[in-house]
RNA sequence: GGCGGCAUAGCCAAGUGGCUAAGGCAGCGGUCUGCAAAACCGUUUUACAUCGGUUCGAAUCCGAUUGCCGCCUCCA
C-alpha cells in the first residue's frame, strides 16, 4: 500500500516518499493572530491534523511545524484600534487559538515558532539574498527581485507576463518590477521594530514561513501545506526566498486545502457572513463540526449551510448511539485499550476493514469515502447487535469490529468521547428540567402501562415529549433521553 | 483580461474505462412495539449538466456548449 498525495506544484497525484525513511518533516502556515479564527482555519487544522493523526498511525515519525505570525500590518492596525501593545494583542489570541483547537480536537504542533522569536535567522536569510544578488535595498526597505529567480510562479502556475497585466496600479515607485516584494520594511514610529543592517524594520510577510520551516526542518522538506489562498503569492514568495537563499529545492510536496464558503457564498467580513469557531461551537458541537469538515475532499469546496451541518449530526448521532449499545452490551470501551500508534503498521492483508480505510486514505486522503466504510461498519455492527450479542462468541466479534471502528475513526480525531458524554451533551434539551420529576413520570406511566390504561401512558408520554424528552421502552425497562434540538 | 477548479438522485457526498454507480441525511413502506422510540430490511418515476467524438465498452478519456466557483489584492 502506497499513500499517494495531491501535489499543488506538479497538480498531479503522486507517491509520497519521504526524504528521510519513516520521518516526515511537514510546515503548514499557521494564523496570524489579530483576530478570533473562524471555521475555514478550523477545516485547514483539521485536514492537516488528520494527514499527521495518519501518517503516525502509518508508522512513520513525524515533526510538524506550525507557526504564528505575530507581527504583521493588520496585527499593528488592530493593536492601534484596541490600545495595546501588539505583543499582548498577539498573545490573547494565541490563547484563544489553542483554546478553540483543543476544542476541535486538533493536536498541537512539535514545533509552533513565532515570527518575532526568529528575527535573527530572518534578518539571515534577507542577508544571504542581498549577497547573493537577489535583493536589494532601498533606503530601509529590502526588496526581493522576483526577475532573478527564473522559476518564480512555477508553483502558482502563473507567468510574470501574465501577472503584470493584471497588477495593480498602486504599485511602490521604488520596486523594480511591480511583482517585486518585501522582505524588510523600514520602522515607523510606534511600530513594533529590530536592529538590522538595513537600519531599524521589521520583517515582510511570507520570509517568516522560509526562515523558520528551513531551520527546524533542513533547506528542504517534505510537505508543505496551507490554505488555498496562501499558492499566491504567499507560498510562491516563500518558495522563491528559500531557494534562492538555499540554493536547493524547498518543499518536495505542497499541500492546499479547499475554501469553505458560507451558505453557498464567500465568506467575508463585508458580507457579514464570517463564523469563527466560537459561533460554530455555540451552534454545532465540535465532534460535528469535524466529522462535517471531513465529510468532503480536503482539497475541494465546501458549504457550510444548516443543512449539512443537520446533517453530520444525524449520522454522529447515529454512530454514537451504536457505541453506546456495545457499551451495554459488552461493556464500556477500555481507553487503555486506545489505538496503539502505529495502528496499521502490521494487520493489513488488503481485505480486512482497516485494510479498505488504510486503501481509502492513502488515495490522497480521502475521508469522505473512509467516513462512508465507518457507516458500513456501524450498520454492520447494529446488524450483530440485532443478532444475539449474548453469544460469546459474537461478544468477541463485537469487541473486534469496535476496536477496528474506532482506530480509523480516531485518525480522523472522531469518536473520541464516551458516547453516554457525548449523547449527553449533544442531546440537550432544556437544562431546567429535573431527574427526578422525569423519572417519577415514568413510573407513573410504567403503572398506567401494567394496567393496559394507554391512554394515560401515552398522555405522560406526550407531556414527557413536550418537555423534550423522549422514551424508550427496552426489554429491560424504559430509558429516556433529551430530544435532539436542531441549531 | 490571465490561470485554475467544479457540475452524480429531494439534499450532502464517494467513485476517473468494464460486476446490480459507495455511504450519509430526509421521506415512504415493512419487521419489532400495546402504540411509539431506537435498530434492522425494503423503497424514493430515466441520479452521472448538454451535445458530439474515441472505444468492444465512458459518469470516468478528448472536443465544444451551458452554468457555478476560486486565485490573480490581505485572506485558511
Amino acid at each position: 500500500m502506497t499513500l499517494k498525495l495531491y501535489n499543488s506544484a506538479t497538480r498531479k497525484k503522486e507517491v509520497f516518499k519521504p526524504i528521510k525513511n519513516d520521518h516526515v518533516g511537514i510546515y503548514v502556515c499557521g494564523v496570524t493572530v489579530y483576530d478570533l479564527c473562524h471555521i475555514g482555519h478550523a477545516r485547514s487544522a483539521i485536514v492537516f491534523d488528520m494527514l499527521i493523526r495518519y501518517l503516525r498511525a502509518r508508522g512513520m515519525k513525524v515533526t510538524y511545524v506550525r507557526n504564528f505570525t505575530d507581527v504583521d500590518d493588520k496585527i499593528i492596525k488592530r493593536a492601534k484600534e484596541m490600545a495595546e501593545e501588539t505583543s499582548d494583542l498577539a498573545n490573547r489570541y494565541i490563547k484563544t487559538f489553542y483554546e478553540d483547537m483543543h476544542t476541535l480536537g486538533v493536536l498541537d504542533a512539535d514545533i509552533e515558532p513565532r515570527a518575532t522569536e526568529h528575527i535573527n535567522d530572518i534578518i539571515n536569510m534577507v542577508k544571504i539574498l542581498v549577497e547573493k544578488g537577489f535583493a536589494y535595498v532601498i533606503d530601509s526597505m529590502v526588496y526581493f527581485s522576483v526577475e532573478k529567480f527564473k522559476t518564480y510562479g512555477a508553483l502558482s502556475g502563473r507567468k510574470l507576463e501574465d501577472m503584470i497585466a493584471g497588477a495593480r496600479i498602486d504599485v511602490d515607485e521604488n520596486k523594480k518590477h511591480p511583482m517585486d516584494f518585501v522582505l524588510w520594511k523600514g520602522a515607523k514610529p510606534g511600530e513594533p521594530q529590530w536592529d538590522s543592517p538595513w537600519g531599524k524594520g521589521r520583517p515582510g510577510w511570507h520570509i517568516e514561513c522560509s526562515a523558520m520551516s528551513c531551520k527546524y526542518l533542513g533547506n528542504t522538506f517534505d510537505i508543505h501545506g496551507g490554505g488555498r489562498d496562501l499558492i499566491f503569492p504567499h507560498h510562491e514568495n516563500e518558495r522563491a526566498q528559500a531557494m534562492a537563499a538555499n540554493g536547493v529545492n524547498f518543499a518536495n510536496y505542497w499541500m492546499h486545502n479547499g475554501f469553505l464558503t458560507v451558505e453557498s457564498e464567500k465568506m467575508s467580513k463585508s458580507l457579514g457572513n464570517f463564523i469563527t469557531i466560537r459561533d460554530a461551537i455555540r451552534l454545532y458541537h465540535p465532534q460535528v463540526l469535524r466529522l462535517f469538515l471531513l465529510s468532503k475532499h480536503y482539497r475541494s469546496p465546501l458549504d457550510f449551510s444548516k443543512t449539512s451541518l443537520s446533517e453530520a449530526k444525524s449520522g454522529l448521532i447515529k454512530i454514537y448511539r451504536t457505541l453506546q449499545r456495545l457499551d451495554e452490551e459488552i461493556g464500556p470501551y477500555d481507553a487503555s485499550n486506545k489505538i496503539k500508534i502505529p495502528a496499521f503498521k502490521e494487520a493489513v492483508n488488503g481485505k480486512d476493514f482497516k485494510s479498505t480505510f488504510l486503501g481509502a486514505m492513502d488515495d490522497d486522503l480521502n475521508t469522505a469515502a473512509g467516513l462512508g466504510l465507518i457507516f458500513d461498519k456501524v450498520k454492520g455492527i447494529n446488524r450483530l447487535l440485532d443478532k444475539s450479542p449474548t453469544i460469546d462468541k459474537i461478544k468477541a466479534k463485537l469487541s473486534k469490529e469496535r476496536n477496528d471502528l474506532l482506530s480509523c475513526a480516531n485518525i480522523l480525531g472522531l469518536l473520541e468521547e464516551t458516547p453516554a458524554k457525548f449523547l449527553e451533551n449533544i442531546l440537550r434539551g432544556a437544562s431546567d428540567i429535573k431527574k427526578d420529576e422525569v423519572e417519577k413520570l415514568i413510573r407513573e406511566r410504567n403503572e398506567a402501562r401494567s394496567i393496559k390504561d394507554w391512554a394515560a401512558a401515552d398522555s405522560i408520554r406526550d407531556n414527557l415529549c413536550d418537555m423534550g424528552i423522549i422514551l424508550e421502552d427496552k426489554p429491560d425497562g424504559t430509558v429516556w433521553r433529551f430530544k435532539t434540538n436542531d441549531a
